[in-house]
DNA sequence: TCGCATTCGTACTAATTTTCACAAATGCCT
DNA sequence: AGGCATTTGTGAAAATTAGTACGAATGCGA
């Protein structure tokens, strides 16, 4: 079996991560292309929507097939199934929200992740005036009820929005409770046992190396 | 003068992007250190808090001088100040906060910008029903008047929340205003000219290159 | 005061990531 | 059918980023 550089059998860990990173990029170009109704795609085309050059897109589709016609470009239909057979967002992924407050109600509410794979089947609290509550057609459920809804409703990722201090205890529940992906929006880097994958949105730390390049001894 | 490697007056172009996108997590370490009473820490100590090589970090900070002691460490004080300084968050920037709708409600009603040197100091909305309320202490103004607020508050950054197809124009007419930084919610990356910077949050780019690695045929 | 355990700053080396550049296909046009 | 403009996939080169390892300070404790 053919293991090398190439191959969709490729090891996943031999995949850099930056170039993971990029791929959902390309699902979304892709997708629009798509619904534009184009067919066809160069390398060329792509990195000129993602500002990246065109040897950088064919090199990292290389790294899971060959997808391509020379002298032709991509099929935007087949190299988006593709990519979203890869990335592993051609079926659904269910997901929990844990923490409802205002940053939870805006990201429950929010009707981008459905599209792209992602349906929020449940949402936790740990305060008794929320439980109970039904919010974009959801039921609250207590902390305690986690464990039971992990299970039934096969959630593998948790949307954590509760305060910094609860943070990593309710991730080490989650984790317990089966949950394999966490996406937290607290100002700390939750810790987690190998084989969990966390992703921090941190706004803070993004303005604040944004500055950096705003202050007056800027030089370019 | 010495402009070369090491000295506070490092072309800032000179220095990786990577780099600057660390030190604001040195900063929130630091600040932590310096409220439990932490006077000097070493680059060991630091490496472990943040998960990266001694090195790394010593090798980051000489990119703008020298701040340690040898066999001692760093002054946890004096490192604070001065990666402040170069970030340009040793005083506040003023902010807008344009869109407020769920999403920028939650952004305005979010404490933790301020105590890491933004204020939120604006409010704009297209929706005239949304106009003239009040939240978080800010009345919500209309978009017209973007250009006298962003002059009289001095404002050098904006967080835009808008709507996706809103989103470009929303940024061109902020960039006209003035503003030279935007922090963008919206799932595209909005084009500016030289000069400006942006920021995407992006959840689902993050979920999605997340479910690569807990995906079933994954290795490791 | 002297020796020793620490720890920085950095030259050098290694690893990673990006870009270049070209042979091999592809299919359009005449 | 043949030539030609395109465009892929990929080795090799270049650029960037991270890690190693060591000389030079530093200050504590005997």
């Amino acid at each position: 079996m053919d293991l090398e550089h190439g191959s969709q059998n490729q090891r996943r860990t031999d995949v850099p991560e930056v170039v993971v990173a990029r791929l959902p990029q390309y699902v979304r170009i892709l997708t629009r292309l798509l619904q534009e109704g184009a067919e066809v795609v160069s390398s060329q085309q792509l990195g000129e929507k993602l500002q990246v050059t065109p040897a950088q897109i064919r090199k990292d589709l290389s790294y899971f097939g060959r997808f391509g016609k020379q002298g032709r470009g991509y099929s935007v239909y087949h190299l988006l199934e593709r990519l979203k057979l890869i990335l592993g967002i051609n079926s659904f992924w269910n997901v929990a929200v844990v923490g409802v407050g205002r940053l939870g109600r805006a990201i429950l509410s929010y009707p981008g992740f459905t599209p792209d794979g992602f349906n929020i089947v449940a949402a936790f609290d740990a305060n008794p005036d929320v439980v109970g509550e039904t919010i974009a057609g959801l039921t609250v459920k207590a902390l305690d009820q986690m464990d039971d809804e992990v299970s039934s409703k096969k959630i593998s990722i948790a949307i954590v929005a509760v305060p910094t201090e609860h943070t990593q205890g309710v991730v080490d529940r989650l984790v317990a409770c089966g949950v394999r992906g966490v996406l937290n929006y607290a100002p700390i880097s939750p810790q987690v046992r190998d084989g969990v994958r966390v992703r921090n949105i941190d706004p803070v730390l993004s303005l604040q190396s944004m500055t950096y390049y705003l202050t007056d001894n800027q030089v370019d």
